[in-house]
DNA sequence: GACATTCGACTACAGATGTAGTATTCTAGA
DNA sequence: TCTAGAATACTACATCTGTAGTCGAATGTC
């Protein structure tokens, strides 16, 4: 459980499917990424191994395969990640990043309602309720 | 010239210098960033030759020293690596991190008040304005 | 019981990065 | 002109990552 958590594209993608199905073997993970990316078997359970070696997944013994598991939340992984960006881009100002999303256009005009319907709601939330509660 | 450019911890750090300068020597890079990181002046000389060869600076030979200039703006690198986390961990939704950035509040409160008033404006902007015209 | 299959472990290798020492070169000063 | 200092180039090395082959053990099958 590193205190804060980079992954790499690939790392994520196998990392996916793990929160998808809170559970998977080598092989599953391989197949379930497959159309995604065409890696060898082997590159994947080496990649999982490094994973289960940096304290990202864990994995229990079944028969003779290794059924893997996530120890840290796709949740914990957006926090540091965002965080990091954040930090290293937007010297901590998080709404510089709200702003930079914004002006780039990078979102859908949809979205800009959404976002609205969000932050009224939010406001509301935080004086309100003392806390989002985790479900992670 | 690189169409999506990420650039590491460490190399942000040296560009955030030029990018305010414009233009330095390694000497004066590394003297600028000493404060933040206690780096060997040929550990600053060789990230910055790493980052020419990459085509992310450039530099005019002046004297006996390289002048070093960056070729890609701050602005160009924090769309690509923003770009790049949000397709990474919120599948392409910017409006994803947003309500991420909300909710984790990541953010001051007072910082919500200026994200309103940045809604607003930028729906004005979207309605007047035909398009937002790519500069890129 | 021998063999094919399967699975993880181990090994390998290339590229990027962090970090810095050493070599070379150039220039300015004695 | 010889030399000390400065600046870059080159070399080095460890770690992380992407990628995958090979090895060895276990298992299921004929």
């Amino acid at each position: 459980m590193p205190d804060t958590t980079q992954l790499s594209a690939l790392q994520m993608t196998l990392m996916r499917v793990l929160w998808q199905r809170s559970e998977a073997t080598a092989a599953e993970i391989h197949e379930a990424v497959l159309a995604e990316r065409d890696l060898a078997p082997t590159t994947v359970a080496t990649v999982l191994s490094r994973l289960a070696k940096k304290g990202v997944v864990t994995y229990r013994q079944e028969g003779r395969q290794y059924v893997y598991r996530p120890l840290v939340s796709e949740h914990d992984v957006r926090q540091s990640m965002v965080g990091d960006l954040v930090e290293q881009l937007f010297d901590g100002d998080a709404a510089a990043l709200v702003s930079h999303l914004l002006h780039e256009s990078e979102m859908a005009p949809g979205d800009l309602d959404r976002l609205r319907a969000l932050l009224e709601n939010h406001s509301d939330l935080a004086s309100t309720e003392p806390e989002t509660p985790d479900h992670a």
